[in-house]
DNA sequence: TCCATGCGTTACTAAACGGTAACCAATTAC
DNA sequence: GTAATTGGTTACCGTTTAGTAACGCATGGA
């Protein structure tokens, strides 16, 4: 629960702001990979960073909604907000399918047509 | 042709850091949805920018190889390059995926078992 | 030829941003 | 009880960066 449910102001350009960082950007991988983790285990992926630092950047994608946290203990797990990946993200995702499927397709007519006749 | 060869070059990195910016996130998607676009063409869209700062956001886009573009006339055509928005863009999206998979999922779950009980 | 148009390029400045250090609160282990 | 762990918060600093202004350079039309 908590502020998993405001993701209706999330836009595109929050979104990218966010991702648009290499470590916010990791965090997200990371957190798309094992669905959950702390922020300890979050940290041990970014050795030349201090704790704060990540944890500021986790304030940042709290703030935009992007990602969401409960309290274990003393121990904070951190999740994606899947809301947001599929309400934001797959939307604009979708104006860019053309171009690999563009490319699928090209690829495929080069293919062909250099089996059957390589003039050029 | 051109310097539309270089794409292996193109990192997951570099490509979040050029859409990070908001004005460079809308250059990319006003050629996904036009194919082609004169820097005039693309400075009608930006009011409050002078075009030197388009053609600033275009230089970026172009080192980087996320765009291309040929000259015709005085004009110079851009487009988008789709090898990188394939090889780049389209396997970062796949990890996340699965969000919008399991927010179907989950919705058409939650829309079945509110039909049988809703129990809260 | 002369002037307008379309772009690129270079300093420059003001603002944003990433990372650190230091401190705090809460929880767990001893 | 005390000490250690976990992580949030704030102030600060150095760098990056977006946007502008001003210039140059071609191309196209008169």
């Amino acid at each position: 629960m908590a502020s998993c449910d405001k993701s209706s102001k999330v836009d595109v350009r929050d979104l990218f702001n966010a991702l648009g960082d290499n470590t916010r950007r990791t965090i997200m991988d990371l957190l798309a990979e094992h669905d959950e983790m702390t922020v300890k285990q979050l940290s041990e992926h970014f050795p030349d960073l201090v704790r704060s630092g990540i944890s500021k950047h986790l304030m940042q994608l709290r703030k935009l909604n992007l990602v969401y946290s409960i309290k274990r203990g003393r121990e904070q797990i951190y999740r994606i907000n899947p809301e947001v990946v599929s309400n934001v993200l797959r939307p604009w995702v979708k104006k860019y399918e053309k171009y690999w499927d563009d490319t699928l397709i090209r690829l495929k007519q080069a293919a062909e047509s250099s089996k059957r006749d390589h003039d050029e």
